[in-house]
RNA sequence: GGAUGGAUUCCCGAGUGGCCAAAGGGGGCAGACUGUAAAUCUGUUGGCACCGCCUUCGAAGGUUCGAAUCCUUCUCCAUCCA
């Protein structure tokens, strides 16, 4: 199966400007292409996931990838399916994020000798003269045209700023100066980048006479309709400092049984034969096909061993026995009253709880348990011998582990 | 620049002098049921030393015994006119 058809059995392309074109450029592997990744964070997410897979993929097939981190663009702000503007940010935050942003990437992408590039956006838009750029490429763009497009008429009704509505000519001349620099002939993105990535064809054929192409990724909703990859907490990261492998593993464990054939098809390099055979699954086996996309999943962004750890703190914690792997909070003796600590203050400083008063209903209500045992008073007070050693293990509701253990 | 309307707790949205830590819904959390799923039902959802006290209704002042609510100034947003 070439890789063209491999991305479409997997689900993982939505919109094509020329399905023909395209599917003989990328299985020829003549294609140089670029994704683009706004620097808002200090680390990837899983939203970027998909994309550094992508990226993977189309590399392996001979494919050359250009990374494209949108240190120009990401001081304007993107308005496509934004409800309000992002705060704009400081050069320095942006240049960090960048930093951190090529760490990353450069476990997944194979950047050696020219076989993937990674380049700022910043380079060339910063240095931009309004008036040259309003008649080189300001004259090629409708507004009427911009408007029409569906990301600008959802925000027509909600406010626009001019900042904003600019967005997609910068992305569109990200694009024509890729295609001239490097021969960049096709840009890849979520679907919500569509219209902005249609710009850029557009741009190119209008101002050098060239096709070029653009392709968008189905974007991983769940069966709610929403975007993948962010909690209540916020987005799950692919730095184990923001995301511990444990939780990351215990994110996809938890996929609603819906999304999880759809999740190990559009994520995991696993062999389509072998995700065929899953497609069957129902009920309980359906909880092992969870499984296989937690660990598969965890594999590819934090390594083999932590995916087994994740994978066996996990079993275990769930089987009722207690974990090497979980997460931990050290205590130090201030934190103790007379050699001993109440079961909210235990609750709250552990971080299992943001307040006393949270911890008080998690009691209150059942929700708490210390060593397997149930506690119902909240007024139960622990010794200070039973934090030395092995610790003790608390738990809110079904799902919160953590270790405590006094320093 | 002018006119008008608006800003309420995580979100939407009621509340127009004391009965307001603030209706209702969504979301979250916990319990029951389960498969670490979904659906459903129940409880809960600002903080603390939890009968009580403290902080919160865009910001700062003021009126009042008492303000989310009235007045003044400011900031931001929306619509219309330029």
């Amino acid at each position: 199966m070439k890789i063209f058809e491999e991305l479409k059995a997997r689900g993982l392309l939505a919109q094509l400007t020329d399905e023909e074109e395209i599917r003989e450029l990328i299985n020829a592997g003549k294609a140089t292409f670029y994704i683009g990744f706004d620097p808002t964070a200090d680390s990837l997410h899983v939203g970027h996931f998909m994309a550094l897979c992508l990226m993977k993929r189309l590399q392996d097939a001979g494919n050359k990838p250009i990374a494209l981190i949108g240190g120009g663009t990401g001081m304007i702000g993107d308005p496509s399916g934004r409800s309000d503007m992002r705060n704009m940010m400081t050069k320095e935050t942006i240049e960090h994020n960048c930093e951190c942003f090529k760490k990353q990437m450069s476990r997944f992408i194979d950047f050696s000798e020219g076989k993937a590039l990674l380049v700022n956006n910043a380079d060339w838009l910063l240095d931009l003269n309004y008036v040259e750029l309003l008649r080189e490429v300001g004259v090629h763009f409708s507004v009427n045209r911009m408007l029409a497009a569906e990301c600008y008429k959802q925000r027509m009704e909600k406010g626009l700023s001019f900042l904003e509505f600019n967005y997609m000519i910068m992305q569109s001349y990200d694009f024509l100066a890729l295609y001239e620099k490097y021969g960049c002939n096709m840009q890849f993105g979520g679907d919500d980048q569509w219209s902005n990535m249609l710009g850029g064809t557009e741009l190119i054929r209008r101002k050098l006479g060239k096709d070029a192409y653009a392709m968008t990724i189905t974007l991983l909703l769940n069966s709610e309709g929403k975007k993948m990859g962010k909690t209540q907490k916020g987005a799950v990261w692919l730095d184990p400092n923001k995301t511990s492998p444990f939780e990351f593993y215990q994110y996809w464990r938890n996929v609603a049984d819906d999304d999880v054939l759809k999740c190990i098809r559009m994520l995991t390099f696993l062999p389509l034969e072998e995700i065929e055979k899953m497609d069957g699954w129902e009920g309980s086996q359906l909880n092992e096909a969870k499984e296989i996309l937690a660990y598969e999943l965890t594999k590819l962004v934090h390594g083999e061993e932590e995916a087994s750890r994740a994978k066996e703190s996990a079993r275990a914690l769930f089987a009722g026995g207690a974990a090497e792997n979980m997460p931990m909070t050290e205590l130090a003796s201030e934190d103790l009253t007379e050699n001993a600590i109440d079961i909210l203050t235990l609750l709250t400083k552990s971080g299992l709880v943001p307040s006393k008063s949270e911890a008080r209903r998690a009691v209150e209500q059942g929700g708490v348990t210390v060593e397997g045992e149930k506690v119902n008073d909240i007024k139960t007070v622990y010794e200070k011998e039973a934090l030395t050693g092995e610790g003790l293990i608390l738990r809110r509701g079904k799902k919160n582990f953590r270790r405590v253990i006094l320093k």
